[in-house]
DNA sequence: ATGATATTGTGAAAGGCATCACGACTTTAG
DNA sequence: CTAAAGTCGTGATGCCTTTCACAATATCAT
């Protein structure tokens, strides 16, 4: 894999680059310094710089960098023309607000296909996206790759294993539960609630701008 | 702040940790050694021991920690006993299910008010939390220094600075805005769909279980 | 053309964090 | 009481990342 070089840290934030150039781009904007775009997405314009260094010589001194070219680079490195299905496993409040945003508005990524162990919310759809009982899982699956678990965290190493078992190659995790999988699946945790209470304590004990 | 030296790395921790404790204190355990732990919070032990060395000698050699003098330790240090009121903006597929969901299981925090534009939404109430129209953002929040923000992304900067006029602490930004913020005030940034977008780059281009 | 100005790309330094590895100490079993 | 097993706390190490700072190079105005 070519891009096995790139910095994790590095990784995370290309989206956040493709999606202000994305926006600069729609406004016309042709040419662009690390020092703007750090303005705009809050990264040191050094961080920025080197950033894109891992790519090659993407800009020219005295100049910046165009805005296109960039975005068209980008565009590839991120492969912005595939697109990626995901899977939504549990369609409670969390799951139902992702199933009404799904990801459209700047992404390579779209929800096809939703489940549910209710049988109130199984053969409907959400923004057309169909929602199927938990049950036929393996069945409907097809090509999908990628999960989104918002179910409750007592079912999540449940639903974890038989993800795991049909093939699953990477999960976003919203429950709270640690899950366990074998090694070669990618999981990617986001609790919330420790979000919120980490917020919370970084207010009491890291007082001002640290 | 006597804390400051607690590493940032630690401070994010420490919630997951105090979750697991307390759910071991349920089940009655008395013991638990950093092995334990690490396996169920998929946090290296050694990284666990560090982490509570931070806060002097906590456990025993040959026996492990004290689950419930742990637990009790944690409590104070993430101030459990001291409730954070916070208020969410925005009430719309996000903001709804967080209102429904409220943070409330595990947490020291609750959001007691929420705001919105939308006469619709306005003067009702979601789980017991009242909807109040963001005109009277100012005239409701009394004490309340912690906000969720899920508005629309071109919102957000404009309702951030009604929120830093009125002397907020901390923000949980949840639109892709990134919002510029006098200094002083803390900023987190909960971005899903890059969320969304990494896992899906680190599947394309970190294979396996690098 | 030329000098002033702008901006990149990167070596080097610093910081922060995770992990190894082991001495010290406690418990447990016999 | 003694030996074996278990576990912590931490010095040392190395990795990853950020940041500084500047030479190299390009643009721009005149
Ligand atoms: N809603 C929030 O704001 C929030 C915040 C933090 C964390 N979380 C976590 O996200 C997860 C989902 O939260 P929520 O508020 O949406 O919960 P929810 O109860 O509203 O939704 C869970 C959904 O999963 C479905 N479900 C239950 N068992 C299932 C199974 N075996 N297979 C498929 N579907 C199943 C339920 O029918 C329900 O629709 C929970 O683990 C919760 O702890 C939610
Ligand atoms: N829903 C998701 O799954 C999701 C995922 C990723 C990011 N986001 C981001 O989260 C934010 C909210 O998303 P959403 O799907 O809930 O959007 P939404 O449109 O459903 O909700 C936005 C709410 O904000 C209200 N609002 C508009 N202007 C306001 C103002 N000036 N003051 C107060 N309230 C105002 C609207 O009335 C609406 O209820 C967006 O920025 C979105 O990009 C959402």
């Amino acid at each position: 894999m070519d891009q096995n070089k790139i910095p994790q840290a590095t990784a995370k934030r290309l989206p956040l680059y493709y999606r202000f150039l994305n926006s600069l781009n729609h406004q016309g904007k042709k040419r662009v310094s690390s020092n703007e775009l750090s303005e705009a997405v809050k990264v040191d314009s050094a961080t920025i710089r080197r950033d894109f260094s891992y790519f090659g010589a993407l800009g020219k001194k005295g100049y910046g960098y165009n805005v296109e070219y960039l975005l068209g680079f980008f565009r590839k490195t991120l492969d912005q023309d595939e697109l990626t299905e995901v899977a939504l496993i549990g369609v409670g409040n969390l799951g139902t607000a992702f199933l009404h945003y799904n990801f459209l508005k700047n992404n390579n990524t779209k929800i096809v296909m939703a489940f549910d162990a209710d049988p109130e919310k199984t053969g409907t759809d959400i923004g057309g996206v169909p929602i199927y009982h938990i049950d036929d899982l393996e069945e409907r699956m097809g090509n999908v790759r990628v999960a989104i678990l918002t179910v409750p965290s007592d079912e999540a190493q449940n639903i974890t294993n038989r993800l795991a078992d049909y093939g699953i190659a990477g999960i976003l995790n919203f429950t709270p539960a640690r899950i366990t999988v074998p090694s070669g699946i990618r999981v990617h945790h986001i609790d919330l609630s420790i979000e919120l209470q980490a917020l919370v304590y970084f207010l009491k004990h890291y007082p001002l701008d640290g």
